[in-house]
DNA sequence: GAGTTTGAAACT
DNA sequence: CAGTTTCAAACTC
């Protein structure tokens, strides 16, 4: 099934003795082995077409393997993965047999040289990570160009890889026992404000597997606020079905000394006076530690792929808040756990006692923010699978008490590759002077900050609203999006209501308080917040970081509100096109000003107050969703405005995130996009409901399953008289600003928001629903998707994608007014053309198959030099064209016969595989026997 | 890639 | 609303 990923590192034993060491540079023997095509015979089967792709695979593995090891200068070189080209070039398939990580598979994995530590004053100072290098990435990755070596922590060899993670670079650890490792970025001498941010580090545990017993994760930080993520992938549940998050629960016990415990002969390279908070993961979904708080773990979906490599994120809260973890979640993909602890601590997180079981992956990523917000990524296709990833963002509740939170929202670096990693910090700071019955760990400042990884379209904003130390349900929650507005300066955030109500409200408020500092005492706003209400803030921000609450108001209100908070700068709304179904209101806490946006004009632009330059609403349809216009200027002049794009349709809100306005970095002018996915998930199990299964997603017209596609996985448009204004325009249509387009003369940007406007203003005069999307549910609460309108196809039977029911994969309705359709359930032309695309459909997933697990294979295949450190030639060096081409005809004849016995697909696999670790076996004997032997040239 | 087909959008 | 034109995508070769 499409939703079980195969998580290659569930089924390794993460056994750091299996890794082995490149000692030597090889020599060029490897060089030799070149690529042959099998010639392609008349008959071939699936099974041999397969095979040949795997030989050729091989070769190019034994290719690169031969040119890596030959480039490679330093003993221990740790993989590579070449997916990103703005790392380190040092590409090499990795012989660690833990590193592979499938959800962040664009990452770049680079090992580091231990650095001197340069905050000891001591004279011999100790070598230790540098693990600062890690966002180097995005800022000045030159000087970790050359580095190569790993990392030893007491005398122990660990892998040490600094994974690029959309412009920020993550270091892996990774251990196979329970070891303590410390991962600690080269204190700056200063850092006096909250706002200083910190580099992001990732720590990935291995070996990864389900956590038998609670991991205990210990975090050491110094002085400030400091933030962590937890990656965890997700895992396999019970009924083999679902995938669920390992870990629902994360606590974090008060102010936890640092114990040794577990690795005390590891040294503690933290600096001295560091705290140490302990984040424990349980299983339990409310895991109550008596003398711990728990921590809110929000689980979200995080797009890390293109296809349905999917995370789930974690937030964890700071010590002295607690959070009640919401419920396992199903869904696929690795997780993301992220964790914030607001015990003024900043930074050094080392892991404690990564539990030996395989399966999970827990990474733990502190986050800190050097610089100003920067662009952030278009978001991942999210398109036609399943859930689209969502992020969440858990917001601290104490004692029952909601006190005002002042979310800060952070945008990281971003890179310009598609590929890479996005990441999107989102801090929520309680104010230490609220004054609400909170608990004494109440008033520790908490910080929150959201992580968007690799393509990760949405942030999933737990509202304040929950009871106290419960979040509730993910369904439950409305959901924060950030999305992206290409062609404009700023970000956005898009509400959604995750419920399936689909009256769904958002509330902006802006209170005056909001202008207050970091912790600064914003009034408590527990009641609005008890009563589902999130606030949005925006708060001037010190330096890099922007702030602002949320008020989300549940869906259940069935009202939208828009308060905006009185200030000098004005702020400009567009209201949204499609908020027609949706009473909606802005509110002018100054001027007591009630706006009902229903009663606008989509596309009205009000001027509203603001202040410190956080100003500027946009409110688009829903349909404005995640895109990216990367180097567009912002016509409107509002560079330090933030703007929040509000909508409504489909029952979904969208929030602008608040870029920093600030104006000390050079990177505040850039655009701080962030991606969104389309708010609602599309209904799974289409296939079962329309019997058209097509693994390709259908080239779409305007939608791919009645949701708009997002931003990379729609198709760019190419046209040329229409301006990109009309309906004929897909992206227009699907209310997204052209990029990356084909188009000529495109208004279809903010460059010419006037024109576009005026546009949206014409579509909707004449058809009120134009931005609505047109695969609708028939009835409220039905599954069952159908053609709002109806087709009215002529000569394409309604067989072709010119049919926008055949389109969108569903069958033609009495609302369509074909002629000659052939897109109805007992159609046989349909259920020919199904079968057809169902093969199709198994062909290429048996590729995919072979090949992950090909390529998952040579990933575990542990580098190593052709000639031992003794100088005989290691069995690898054994594999020579001839050797390669010999297993592939055995490969081949096993598999001709087992067709031939009429074995089913699984069984010729299994006798392959089979076949293939007798000619493994078989090459290393004959080397083991002819190691002696002088190797021929 | 050029040319054709197609049906929604736009227009009258 | 119906008929026609326009348009860009889907499709074919
Ligand atoms: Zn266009
Ligand atoms: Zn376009
Ligand atoms: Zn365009
Ligand atoms: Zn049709
Ligand atoms: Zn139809
Ligand atoms: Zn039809």
């Amino acid at each position: 099934m499409p939703n079980q990923i195969p998580d290659p590192t569930v089924e390794q034993s993460g056994d750091v003795n299996d890794i082995y060491e490149v000692t030597s540079p090889q020599t060029s023997q490897e060089k030799a082995i070149t690529s042959t095509r099998e010639k392609e015979q008349k008959g071939v089967s699936l099974i041999t077409r397969d095979l040949i792709q795997i030989k050729e695979e091989l070769d190019d593995f034994s290719h690169q393997l031969g040119n890596n090891l030959e480039d490679s200068k330093l003993p221990g070189l740790t993989i590579l993965a070449p997916l990103t080209d703005h790392l380190p070039n040092k590409s090499v398939p990795t012989g660690n047999k833990t590193s592979f990580e499938l959800g962040i598979v664009q990452d770049c994995k680079v090992s580091f040289p231990l650095m001197k530590d340069t905050n000891q004053v001591s004279a011999d100072k100790e070598l230790v990570a540098p693990f600062t290098m890690v966002t180097l990435a995005t800022e000045m990755n030159n000087s970790t160009d050359n580095v190569n070596t790993n990392v030893h922590f007491s005398g122990e060899t660990l892998p040490v890889t600094v994974v690029s993670a959309a412009g920020n670079s993550a270091v892996n650890v990774n251990t196979s026992k329970q070891q303590v490792v410390i991962l600690q970025k080269p204190q700056p001498p200063n850092h006096s404000s909250l706002s200083v941010s910190l580099p992001t580090v990732v720590a990935s545990f291995q070996p990864v597997g389900q956590l038998s017993k609670p991991a205990t994760l210990v975090c050491s930080q110094p002085s400030t606020v400091c933030t962590s993520t937890v990656y965890v992938p997700l895992t396999v549940g019970k009924n083999s079905e679902k995938i669920v998050v390992p870990h629902s629960t994360v606590t974090i016990p008060q102010q936890t000394p640092l114990v040794a415990q577990t690795a005390p002969k590891r040294p503690c390279l933290m600096p001295s006076g560091q705290s140490v908070t302990k984040i424990m993961l349980s299983k339990n979904s409310l895991v109550s530690n008596q003398s711990g708080n728990p921590v809110a773990v929000a689980v979200t979906n995080v797009a890390t792929g293109s296809i349905t490599s999917q995370q789930h994120t974690i937030l964890l809260a700071s010590p002295g808040k607690s959070y009640s973890v919401t419920k396992p979640i199903t869904s696929t993909g690795p997780s993301v756990m992220r964790g914030v602890t607001g015990n003024s601590n900043k930074q050094g997180f080392y892991l404690l006692s990564p539990v030996k079981s395989p399966g999970t992956k827990v990474t733990m990523i502190p986050v800190s923010l050097p610089k100003s917000p920067q662009k952030i990524a278009p978001a991942p296709a999210c398109g036609t699978t399943s859930n689209f990833p969502r992020v969440a963002i858990a917001t601290a509740i104490a004692g029952g008490s909601t006190p005002t939170v002042t979310t800060t929202c952070t945008v990281a670096k971003q890179t310009t590759m598609p590929a890479t990693t996005t990441k999107v910090l989102w801090k929520t700071v309680v104010p230490a002077t609220v004054k609400s019955s909170t608990s004494a760990a109440g008033s520790v400042p908490q910080t929150i900050k959201l992580v968007a990884a690799s393509g990760l379209p949405q942030v999933l904003m737990k509202p304040g609203n929950l009871p106290a130390s419960n979040l509730s349900g993910p369904g439950a929650s409305p959901v924060v999006c950030p999305i992206q507005v290409p062609g404009s300066k700023f970000p956005y955030v898009r509400l959604v209501t995750a419920s399936t109500q689909q009256t769904s409200v958002s509330t902006v408020v802006t209170p005056r308080t909001a202008t207050v500092g970091p912790v600064s005492g914003i009034r408590s706003m527990a009641h609005s917040a008890q009563v589902g209400t999130s606030t949005v803030q925006t708060v001037g921000m010190s330096s890099n970081q922007l702030r602002f609450a949320v008020p989300i108001v549940p869906a259940i209100s069935g009202h939208s509100q828009i308060a905006s908070k009185p200030s000098s700068s004005a702020q400009r709304v567009l209201f949204p096109a499609t908020t027609v179904t949706t009473t909606s209101q802005v509110h002018h806490p100054a001027s007591n000003s009630t706006l009902g946006i229903s009663q606008l004009t989509p596309g009205t632009s009000a001027l509203l107050s603001g202040s410190n330059n956080m100003t500027g609403l946009v409110v688009l349809p829903a349909q404005y969703l995640t895109q990216v216009q990367q180097g567009q200027q912002v016509s409107s002049g509002a560079l330090l405005s933030t703007n929040f794009l509000l909508s409504s349709g489909q029952g979904q809100n969208i929030l602008p995130v608040p870029v920093s306005a600030n104006t000390e970095t050079p990177n505040s002018h850039q655009q701080a996009y962030i991606p969104i996915a389309a708010a609602t998930a599309p209904p799974q199990g289409l296939e079962s409901v329309t019997h058209q299964s097509n693994p390709i997603p259908a080239p779409s017209r305007h939608q791919v399953n009645g949701v708009a596609l997002d931003c990379k996985e729609r198709r760019p448009c190419n046209c040329n008289k229409s301006q990109c204004l009309k309906l004929y325009c897909d992206c227009f249509a699907n209310g997204k600003f052209c990029n990356s387009c084909n188009c000529a003369n495109c208004y279809n940007n903010l460059d010419h928001e006037e024109e576009r406007q005026k546009a949206i203003r014409s579509c909707l005069e004449r058809n009120p629903m134009a931005f609505h999307p047109k695969i609708g549910k028939s009835k409220e609460g039905d599954q069952e998707r159908r053609h709002t309108k109806g087709c009215n196809c002529k000569r394409s039977g309604c067989l072709k994608n010119y049919c926008e029911c055949y389109e969108a994969k569903i069958l033609c309705t009495n609302l369509c007014k074909c002629v000659g359709c052939k897109n109805f359930e007992d159609s046989s032309e349909r259920k020919t053309l199904m079968h057809l695309a169902d093969a199709a459909e198994f062909r290429v997933q048996q590729q995919a198959v072979a090949k992950t697990k090909i390529s998952s294979q040579l990933q575990d295949l542990p580098i190593r030099p052709p000639i031992s450190a003794s100088g005989e030639r290691l069995p690898f060096s054994f594999v020579k064209q001839e050797v390669i081409e010999a297993t592939c005809h055995c490969l081949l004849a096993q598999a001709s016969d087992g067709e031939e016995s009429q074995l089913t697909y699984v069984e010729l696999e299994k006798l392959v595989v089979k076949e293939f670790g007798r000619c493994l076996m078989q090459i290393i004997e004959t080397a083991n026997q002819t190691k002696d032997l002088i190797p021929e040239t």
